[in-house]
RNA sequence: GCCCAGGUGGCGGAAUUGGUAUACGCGUACGACUCAAAAUCGUAUGUCGCAAGGCAUGAGGGUUCGAGUCCCUCCCUGGGCACCA
């Protein structure tokens, strides 16, 4: 018998696959379409981490399963190598980004077509060929032509060693993503996309998809919806009015003073009238130094009184101050708020440290509740009732005719008093899509000056080829390294056809990942960024897997265009789903090594590669899908790989025996090959379903040792099928040792019967007051009564029993008897 | 501070969703084969105890005939948000 060569398999069949086309869908013709969608990989690094490999073949067992079931399986694969991730590596590495696309390219699909997975090759798409980026463009100019692509001047994140801006989400805490420099403020003019106007579909579509619980809390936090009403404060003795949003309205008889963020306009509005307003200006100042590591630390809070001015509290008509303090952020809501310390922790704080009146307006329950599950504590409650501070529900007081009412329902009583406005505010802000880099797709935008505006480039003009040039690193100022080179931005407007300027910044590669899964259903067209029919085809996307950090990055930014595409006209899938691109996403989990993430300061990468030639794939996919269930991470460690060898060996010499007749049955046989074969059948098909592929082939381990002991042609045939997602290989290989002419990969799955699921016996456990006192084996049809009998008849059990008289005995059918004393 | 996911042998992890805790694998020990070693195969392997039998799922309470699983209080680990009014 020939030893198990893995080596010589591997290669043999990734060769042969390849040639037959063995995994390419007929992406017109199919007839049950499904799509399975990995994240692609950004080529940054030297090569695909072990933690790839993992995320990769774990797709695949997926795909390879639903293929069986019948499906034609999209498995595509591409590279996400246009931006700023590949951009820093290429600098990092002396080389320029074209050169490394090209050497990363290679490299990559090397690796990926090492890995034996079922990928579509032939619709593989590179976010950096013109033929894409073209593509992404022309989405830009949708969004432009739509009023979803914006211009404005903002303060916005800069990020000093990329020397770019960068969105909201790609800062984390104060750092850059990609960096993990620390994030600055830029007063800049800048294209936006405007994500703001999809909030509530955002919203509403997280609670109809099938996504990980973690994404869809973290986008919904992100979001940051809160309900609450926009009031609006007098301030005595002018036409001025302070506008203030809260969520607190109920709370207005006890708002004591105002607070507005250094950058309100109030100030210098007012210029004339505030007395201090030196020592104002001095802290408008002061504040806007703070770098966020300061405002972060220092927790203490800091403010000035307008001294001069007071606003009137429309409730009660009572005149109250007006401070600047920096913990009013300008951002959010109107940059203002009305200050009820009695009832909010930060104006709590604030009110004391300057001495200001606290006012209590909503009486707490007695006895004090504890909170809902879920919501935060309520505060906490002092001996002193001037000095209160309540955060929970209750009745209001000291609040005129309101008095006595429960606090939701005074909420909009009191806002419709004053003549307040109902108004939902979110943290959500627009996604900033400029960046001032070179390796991206040129923003295909143009400044004409006689016109005065800003046009889109003409369709037909698409690409916007990016220009070879030598000095493409970043320039470190406002722009582009494209603003160096008038050859690519001298234009003619599209409009008049005078001298125009084009836009010298790239967007950001977000855009680019945006909407790669669609163009894998038609990656070759030319004349649409893909077709109506093949989108309606395979859209929207069945199972996609991926990194948990891309739960605000990415995977907002996927629902975003294709929801706004979807509202323009642009595409029609998915209708039933509001235009929600992607069905069903899980995150995988992430792998570590000696309990540490793996980086290369710590020097603790692995290779795959190394790892692959050293046990073969089919050993090494195995491995990673034992490991923990594909949503956990794991820790790798060499040893355990052999266990999944030896797994392999076994099953190797196993269908040799059986093939060449040299098979010899064990004799530890446990159960009957014709039950083990149908039950794991139903156990393998589900676990893989779930994702979980560790106790799928547990499944598969403890079928092994059965069919060694006894077999079956169904359960040699059905053992070899079930493999076939996990080691594609060795079992393609057994499957023409056995004679077959066709793939084993697409054959059909096999089914269970669920009459071999039935025991005909089972063991009945004997509880005695909750502890195990003996399992005896009994007929299935057991009937109550014979059941208890034999329980009781246990001689075990009736040592326990020591002639006492049971209270009561219980039974769980096919389980067991519970008796109490 | 808030939100989410977790905490089970020496290790990775199972547990039919409230019913025999520790499946499967790794590691370890002993045995077989071997001149020997590796590989392979077999047996054992939560813990205390000679045994009967206790005790064990982060800690402590509760519900239940019965809790890893449900409820309450708390502690740790990982991730997200964070002066958002």
């Amino acid at each position: 018998m020939a030893k198990y060569n893995f080596k010589k398999i591997e290669k043999k069949w990734q060769e042969h696959w390849l040639k037959e086309g063995t995994y390419e869908p007929d992406l017109d013709k199919a007839k049950k379409p499904f799509f399975t969608l990995m994240m692609f990989p950004y080529p940054s690094a030297e090569g695909l981490h072990i933690g790839g490999v993992r995320t990769f073949t774990g797709v695949d067992i997926y795909g390879r399963l639903k293929r069986m079931q019948g499906h034609d399986v999209i498995e595509p694969i591409g590279l996400d190598g246009f931006g700023i991730h590949s951009e820093n590596y290429a600098i990092k590495v002396g080389k320029h980004p074209k050169k490394h696309a090209v050497d990363s390219e290679k490299n990559f699909y090397r690796q990926l077509g090492s890995m034996g997975n079922g990928f579509a090759w032939n619709e593989r798409v590179e976010t950096y060929d013109p033929e894409y980026y073209r593509w992404t463009q022309w989405l830009f100019i949708q969004m432009f032509n739509n009023g979803l692509a914006y211009r404005k001047k903002a303060k916005v994140n800069w990020c000093p060693k990329c020397a770019t801006v960068l969105a909201d989400e790609q800062v984390l805490s104060g750092e850059c993503e990609r960096c993990s420099s620390e994030v600055t403020k830029k007063d800049l003019e800048q294209w936006f996309f405007k994500i703001t106007d999809y909030t509530e579909k955002l919203l509403s579509g997280l609670d109809t998809i099938d996504w990980d619980d973690a994404v869809r809390t973290a986008q919904r936090n992100w979001i940051g919806r809160s309900e609450g009403a926009e009031i609006n404060f007098k301030v005595k003795d002018s036409t001025d009015v302070l506008r203030v949003f809260t969520t607190r309205p109920d709370t207005l008889y006890g708002a004591t003073y105002m607070v507005i963020s250094p950058e309100h306009e109030l100030i210098s509005n007012l210029k004339e009238r505030i007395k201090n307003i030196n020592e104002v200006e001095k802290y408008k100042e002061l504040s806007k130094n703070k770098s966020d590591e300061e405002r972060k630390e220092g927790k203490e809070k800091t403010g000035v009184a307008l001294d001069g001015v007071v606003a009137i509290n429309p409730a009660n008509n009572k005149e109250i101050s007006i401070w600047v303090a920096d913990y009013v952020l300008s951002g959010y809501g109107t940059g203002a708020i009305m200050a009820v310390p009695a009832h909010d922790e930060r104006d709590f704080e604030f009110a004391k440290k300057f001495k200001l009146p606290i006012v209590p307006v909503i009486k707490p329950p007695q006895p004090i509740p504890s909170p809902p599950p879920g919501a935060s504590a309520f505060g906490h409650l002092e001996s002193n009732i001037e000095a209160d501070l309540w955060v929970g529900p209750g009745t209001i007081m000291n609040s005129e005719e309101f008095n006595g009412k429960d606090l939701e329902d005074a909420k909009w009583a009191i806002t419709e008093k004053v003549k307040g406005e109902r108004k939902i505010n979110y943290r959500l802000r627009d996604w900033l899509i400029s960046r001032q880099r070179y390796w991206g797709p040129p923003i295909p935008m143009i400044w004409c000056d006689s016109c005065g505006k800003w046009l889109a480039e003409k369709e037909e003009n698409l690409p916007i080829l990016l220009p070879d040039v030598k000095e493409f690193r970043p320039t470190g100022t406002d722009k582009s390294p494209l603003a160096n080179f008038p050859k690519f931005y001298e234009t003619k407007c599209p409009e008049c056809g005078g001298d125009a300027r084009r836009e010298t910044d790239v967007s950001d590669t977000f855009l680019d990942s945006a909407w790669y899964y669609i163009r894998y259903t038609d990656p070759k067209n030319k004349k649409e960024f893909a077709s109506q029919d093949r989108m309606n085809k395979w859209l929207p996307v069945d199972m996609y897997i991926g990194g948990a950090e891309h739960s605000v990055l990415h995977l907002l930014y996927v629902r975003f265009i294709s929801i706004a595409l979807h509202d323009i006209g642009k595409v029609s899938f998915a209708k039933d789903m509001g235009g929600e691109p992607i069905t069903s996403f899980r995150a995988h989990g992430l792998i570590t090594k000696d309990g540490a993430k793996m980086s290369k300061s710590k020097g603790n990468v692995i290779d795959p590669d190394e790892y692959m030639k050293a046990y073969g794939i089919d050993a090494m996919r195995m491995y990673l899908a034992f490991l923990a269930p594909l949503t956990q991470g794991g820790d790798f460690n060499d040893a355990g790989i052999k266990g999944l060898t030896r797994f392999l060996e076994r099953v190797w010499e196993f269908y040799n025996s059986r093939t060449n007749g040299t098979y010899k049955p064990k004799e530890n046989s446990k159960e009957d090959i014709k039950k083990i074969t149908h039950k794991t059948i139903k156990k393998v098909s589900e676990d893989i379903e779930k994702l979980q592929y560790n106790t799928a082939i547990s499944a598969l381990m403890v079928m092994l040792s059965q069919m060694e002991s006894e077999t079956d042609d169904f359960a040699d045939v059905s053992f070899l099928f079930m493999l076939a997602p996990f080691a594609p290989h060795i079992t393609e290989e057994i499957f023409e040792m056995r004679g077959s002419k066709e793939s084993l990969h697409t054959q059909k799955w096999p089914e269970y019967d669920a009459k071999y699921l039935v025991d005909d016996s089972f063991n009945l456990v004997v509880q005695i007051n909750g502890k195990l006192r003996a399992t005896v084996e009994v007929p299935f049809d057991i009937t109550e009564e014979d059941a208890k009998k034999i329980a009781l008849e246990q001689e075990n059990v009736e040592t326990h029993l020591g002639g006492k008289e049971p209270k009561k005995v219980i039974y769980v059918k096919g389980r067991l008897v519970s008796i109490v004393v």
